[in-house]
DNA sequence: GATTCGTATGCTTATTAAGGTATACGAATT
DNA sequence: AATTCGTATACCTTAATAAGCATACGAATC
């Protein structure tokens, strides 16, 4: 049921605070890794766990790897996304990820706006 | 985690029902056996698993034992209950969860108003 | 073509969880 | 005191998951 499988992606803490952060928009591994302070490893197995299951997409560009929520989310997943956005806002944790999220806001929008394709070899990540 | 514990309760279909049928108020383990047409055992199992993360709270009657979601609960764990039955109105499981906890409901309905312990030994368990 | 960069995957280990069978438990009945 | 009833737990088997290490991969650079 579509309902186990979204809570089953939601239970993991990493999960958690990947969904939160994609929340905000599109955003690339290695910011990952400097947002959430995690492993390259452990970052990208859990994107996986996520890109299986349906909650996320990802997409090259060069030698980064852009990810997104899904598009057309079912109404369940709506729903909890929306829930977790709402629990998350007075959370440490996630209050910490998104301020991490918004220094590095520049190169980010760079990634959302597709000037990453436009200009090749113009950016670097700056893990 | 507050979040992750609730999440980690809310991935197993068995405890989403559990938890379905019990917003609708106390029941008793051996109604969950008939509305949810599942062994005791596995019944029993799940409830535990809820009860030793606080999501719900038993109370013994006689032979019987009175289940009913936690009081007080967290603004995150309220948050996600009214999530799960905004979702699982529509859900086909869920549906006849309700309609065969509304056949029984007399019986339920003693035990939430506490007859049973004004009238101990006047009911049978239907199973 | 070799190297570098960013990312993904295979392997291993440890933990957790789900289901079933059998049995133990407390309360009530006989 | 023995039995019955409703419920819980111990034990077992199987499967899923998380984390880390090492390594493979594709794209870009040198």
């Amino acid at each position: 049921m579509e309902l186990i499988k979204i809570y089953a992606c939601l239970c993991d803490l990493t999960r958690l605070r990947l969904l939160n952060v994609l929340a905000q928009g599109p955003v690339c591994v290695c910011h990952f890794q400097e947002i959430l302070q995690e492993p390259q490893v452990k970052i990208s197995k859990h994107l996986a766990y996520l890109r299986q299951r349906g909650l996320v997409r990802a997409e090259r560009q060069g030698n980064w790897v852009i990810y997104a929520l899904a598009p057309k989310p079912s109404r369940e997943l709506k729903a909890n996304l929306a829930c977790l956005q709402d629990c998350a806002r007075e959370n440490p944790v996630f209050k910490r990820d998104a301020a991490r999220l918004k220094k590095i806001e520049p190169s980010c929008a760079w990634v959302r706006a597709g000037e990453l394709e436009k200009a090749p070899g113009q950016f670097r990540c700056g893990c």
